[in-house]
This record gives structure tokens, sequence and C-alpha cells, in this order.
RNA sequence: GCCGACGUAGCUCAGUGGUAGAGCAGCGGUUUCGUAAACCGCUGGCCGGGAGUUCGAAUCUCCCCGUCGGCUCCA
């Protein structure tokens, strides 16, 4: 689902002038209240909260009478309602009441929602606007479309448990989620655009391309099969040799580790019931590693440094465990177990900006590798947060330099209490097939963990000082990174990443000679170090074999057969998968070169 | 964790109270074919798990597990 915005204030104040042109905004807020209107038609007693428009679509959050609750069964007769009051041409009514009679109007309708948000609204707000359709009067600016004929092209989708204001300790409303469009074709295009991001959908793919595997044993942790593992440690090869080039270090640390670290640490205040606790006896209990920075201080405070060492970056492949809840799994994209291509930077504070300047580079030399789109977000102090409030501010401000020097004004979000409990940060945000933004890899500022731990360097007047720690990881978890990739190639990936880069395919598997001349060729594309594969399969007709190579998405195929053994001239033909091209005469002698250096240089698809 | 939905062969799915099905995949044959599916045959199921209702349960009820879409939370 697209990011929903929950802005009250929308549903309340002066009505706002209707523009000269129907934008889909209110045509989804108006259908929004068409819904309300039907279901408070077919549910009387239902309360309702607010539903603004969305990206494409809209909601409207509610509460039945008697405890009930909607089913998906009950969108079809909402959705039959909608209809029946689209044919009456229902007026959308526009008024505008002194404050004080609009609470009285919802006082008298029982509409606690409605009342919450006129409590809160600013005390030099006096008077508010509110809209009728037919027997469903909300509190609410509006603009709205005039009546409710003009609404058609819209569809109920889905029914979903939220919390009322977004705080989990409030009651849980239900929210139905629609569509809503100027006309069926954009509807038809918009039902198409969602089938076709199903198809995109890297849980299918993984599982189609054998890539990895969910066991009901261990929800959330990614088995990695044969094909998996080879994209997973070529990214992991690429990046280490990127970072042992930029002076990085790596270490491996414990999976697991006593409590008493996590202690030390404050993730066991902080973090404890994102952790795998595991009791060994009365007194001990381990934790397994939610992330690696406490066993990096660890490994930093095993001798003294001195300022001139500064920057000491650690890097840590560890495998790391998150308990997640479980309703917030989503197959490589969110889950329990996974690698990040993790480091720990110790520095002056001097160091900070240039030192990250540093690790903004290698995200922008690893991402364009993908032709991936990607967008900052600054995370700032969150609630629960470690450290003093002054700290705090000196480390977001620098961040804050960092983003408009390198992102420009504009070119990042800042959210909000959504920094780490030890420091800010700045995120990496992507998109997945149908939109949704995840994190991935992220550059967090430290000042907690090393002064939890006593890390010290000593500066050039022979003074103890207390280095900052950068955490930071350029792919994230390798899991998630890979699930976003799969979803932005739609499984046709890279062809330095793909499991196999090469398929060859005898025309004639009965001939000794085909087959003789096809092992020579894959020999020698083996021999320039690329993955390839004979399809040997004895019986099958080449077309079957081609199509099932195309529905593995071998980025290469080259068909071999007597003709080609029999000219002995070197050219065979080569159907390059991703471009889509059918047929193409090449040397084998170029084609061992072409994908040589598509490999070697890590070109995208 | 919460709200809703779903779980039938390796995969995609049909089957809503009366003897478990299809296509693909797999296996055995026949076919040797020039760039997205040759043909014939055969295997294959604790119908997610447990309890209940019933003469009888894939089907109805309850509990548990897992998955999916949201919410909350986060790499």
């Amino acid at each position: 689902m697209p990011d929903e915005i929950v802005d009250d204030a929308s549903e309340a104040g002066l009505p706002l002038d209707a523009p000269a042109a129907l934008t889909l905004d209110i045509l989804r807020h108006s259908a929004a209240h068409l819904m309300a209107a039907a279901v408070v038609d077919l549910y009387p007693g239902t309360k309702y909260d607010v539903g603004p428009p969305i990206e494409d679509g809209f909601f409207y959050n509610f509460r039945l009478p008697d405890a009930r609750h909607f089913s998906d069964s009950d969108l079809g007769d909402i959705e039959a309602r909608m209809r029946k009051l689209v044919k009456q041409r229902i007026p959308f009514e526009r008024e505008v009441l002194p404050r004080s009679d609009a609470r009285a109007l919802f006082e008298r309708m029982q509409q606690p929602f409605k009342l919450d948000i006129i409590d809160g609204l600013d005390d030099t707000v006096d008077s508010v606007g509110v809209y009728r359709t037919g027997e469903f009067v909300n509190l609410c600016r509006g603009p709205h479309v005039p009546d409710t004929s003009l609404l058609g092209a819209f569809k109920l989708q889905r029914v979903a448990g939220v919390y009322w204001r977004g705080d989990e300790r409030n009651e849980q409303l239900q929210r139905v989620y629609g569509t809503a469009w100027f006309t069926e074709a954009e509807l038809d295009a918009y039902l198409a655009r969602l089938a076709e991001a199903e198809r995109r959908d890297h849980r299918r793919i993984g599982r189609e391309l054998e890539l990895f595997h969910f066991d009901a044993t261990a929800p959330g942790m990614a088995y990695l099969l044969p094909n998996g593992v080879i994209v997973f440690n070529q990214l992991i090869d690429y990046s280490r040799a990127e970072h042992r080039r930029r002076g990085y270090r790596e270490i491996s640390t414990p999976v697991v580790n006593e409590k008493h670290l996590w202690e030390i640490s404050g993730h066991w205040d902080h973090y404890r019931e994102n952790m795998f606790l595991i009791p060994v006896d009365e007194q001990t209990t381990y934790g397994t590693k939610p992330m690696n920075c406490p066993n990096a201080m660890v490994v930093y405070n095993l001798r003294r440094h001195s300022y001139r060492e500064l920057p000491v970056r650690y890097a840590d492949w560890g495998v790391l465990h998150r308990f997640e809840r479980s309703g917030t799994l989503h197959g490589m994209l969110r889950v329990r177990k996974f690698q990040q291509d993790d480091a720990h930077i110790f520095i002056t504070e001097e160091q900070i900006e240039a030192e990250s300047v540093r690790v903004l580079d290698i995200v922008r030399h690893f991402y364009g590798l993908f032709d991936l789109k990607y967008s900052f977000r600054l995370g700032t102090r969150p609630d629960d947060f470690m450290g003093d409030v002054e700290t705090w501010e000196r480390a977001e401000a620098s961040l804050l330099h960092i983003l408009e020097e390198h992102a420009g004004p504009g070119g990042f979000a800042v959210d909000a209490g959504e920094g780490s409990f030890y420091g800010p940060k700045i995120d990496i945000m992507m998109e997945d097939a149908i939109g949704r933004s995840w994190q991935l890899g992220t550059v967090q500022l430290d000042f907690q963990l090393p002064r939890r731990f006593g890390c010290l360097y000593i500066d050039s007047d022979g003074a103890e000082q207390t280095p900052v720690v950068i955490h930071r990881a350029i792919y994230g978890s390798l899991e998630r990174f890979i699930g976003v990739l799969i979803e932005h190639f739609a499984g046709h990936l890279p062809l330095w990443l793909a499991p196999v880069q090469c398929e060859l395919i005898p025309v004639q598997d009965d001939k000794p000679e085909v087959l003789a001349y096809i092992d020579e060729v894959a020999g020698r594309l083996s021999a320039a170090g690329l993955r390839v594969d004979v399809n040997h399969r004895p019986g099958e007709r080449m077309q079957a074999k081609v199509r099932d190579a195309e529905l593995r998405r071998v980025p290469y195929v080259v068909v071999i057969g007597k003709r080609d053994v029999e000219r002995q001239d070197d050219v065979v033909r080569v159907r390059d998968v991703r471009r889509e091209s059918r047929e193409d005469d090449s040397t084998v002698a170029a084609l061992v070169e072409r994908l040589r250096s598509e490999a070697e240089e890590r070109r995208p698809a």
C-alpha cells in the first residue's frame, strides 16, 4: 500500500473553495464519503473516524455497532449500496456551522471521533465545515464533487485493522480501503498495474528461480538455495573487495553473547523485546545479536589507540537475528535473520563530516551499479533515546549539514523521532514493486556506545578522548537488498549476479559431434570465469529448452546444432534474453569476450 | 501482537456434508526437431496440525501453526 496520510486537519475547519477542475484527490475524498454513507446506511449506529484520499484511492475508518467486524464478504454489499447511491444522484451539501453548533450536532449523532476532532481544534477556530451526503454527515472542509453521480469508477479492496490515531495503545478500528478513478478505463489500468506488480513479486520469483525458501519451522529466516547463494556471494565478494580498497578491515564476531554485553550496550533496556534470548541456566542468559556494534566495541577496546590511527574501520558481515512481530514479516524484505554489509568506524568528532562523505560516496558507487532510484531520510531523536539532548542535537546538525551538501535541499526527507536509540541516522530508502518504501543502507552517528564501552584514543596532547562511532551499511540487509533487486529487475538480474549466465542448448541431443562441440564452447565460456550450463535433458525439444531457460531468466541462451558443427566457422546464434533479441550471430570468441566484460564491469541488465 | 483473508500433489488451482481432481513439473516410452511448451502412458495427497459436531468432514465449529493485505514496529 502507498503511504497513508491521516490528516485530521483536512477533516475539520472551514470549507475550501472548490477548484475549477475536479482532481483525483477530490474524487477520492468524495468516494470515501460515499463509502461512509453506504456503511452508515447498511449498519446504523456505526461510528466513523476519518477518511482521506490516499495514493491511488481512499479509505475510511469505522467502528461497527455491537462489536461487529467487517469481513471481506461485506465489501460487496457496501459497494452495491454505493452504486445505488450513485444512481440516486445524492448531492454533497456543504454547510458552515459555528463550532458549538457542530459540536452539538455530532453529540446528537453520537459520533465520538468527530467530537474528539472538534475538541482538538485550535482555540482560534470558531466555525467549521460540515458536508452531508444523504444520511452521512461529516465534519469536513471538502471540497467535494457536486453529487454522487460523478463517482463511478471505484472498487473496494480490503479491510484492515487500524489503531485509533495510529497508536497501538488505543482501540482498534476497522479501515476499508478502496480505489477510485475518473474513468473505468483508468480503473482497469490500475488493476492491471497491480497484477503486473504481482508478477514482479520477489517471493514468487524467488520460489520459481529456486533462490530461497521459507520453512514453517523458521518464520522469517530464509534458506538460501544454491542459486540464491550465488547472488548473495557475488554481492558480498564485490562489497568485500571495495571495502578493503577503502581501508576497512573485516572482523567476525560471536552470534550470541551473554546478556551482560547487551546491558552495557543498552540493548537490554532499549531493544530486548526484539532479541532472541537463550536462558542457559538459572543465572545465565545469552542473547543472539540483533546488531554487530557491541562486538565491534569489544574489538576496538582490545588495545589502546592513537589519534593517528583514526579512522579505524571494522567491517562485520555477521548473521543478525531480530525477533520481529509475526504480522510484520514479509518475504525477504522483512525477516528475522539477516546479514548486513555492516561496519563500525571509530573517528574523532572533527572527522565526522569527511568520513560520512566517504560513506555516502560508497552508496553512490554501489547503487549506481543497479540503476536503483533511492532517497535519503534523516531520522532524528526518538522518544526512547540514550544520552543527552545536546549531544543528539550536535549529531543531528552534522548529518543535516552533510545531507544539505550532498543531497541538496529537498533531496532528502526528515523523519522526526525515527533515529536509532543511540544516535541519529541517514537512511537510504527504496521502493518495492507495489510502491512500498523500504530502508536499505544506513549511516548512523553514535556518541553513546563508545562512551558506554569506555572506548578511548590518545589525542595529540596525550589526553584520553572518546571516539565517535559511525555505524553504516550500504546494501543494508543482504536479504532485503536481494528482494528489492529481484523486484527492480523482475528477476532479470545483472549478468554478474545471475546464477546461470549462459545456457547452451543442443538442437539434436543424439549427435555426438553436436554434444562434443557444445562441451567445447561451454569449456571456453567457463574458462573465462562464466557460469555456464548445458541443457543435456534428452528427448525434450530445443524449443522447450529455450522456453525453460527464458523462464529461469538465464541472460544468454546459445543454441547449437549440427549446422554449426559443419560450418566450422566459430559462429553461433545467441539469444539475449533481457533485451529480447531473438537471434544474434556471434563468433564464440566474441561471445566469450562480450559476456566476460559485461560481468566484469558489473553492468546492469 | 492486532483486524481481515487464505492454507488441497513440487508449482498454479478446481472441488462447500456422501469414494480427493485438473494443468504444469517428475518418471517411463516414442520422436531428433534451428530459438517461448512434441506425443502417449504412469506415479504422486494425514486436503497445514489438533480437538469437536455428524451415520459420514477437504467442506461446519473451536484452538494452534504458517502465509497474504493492512495497522503498529523496523534493516
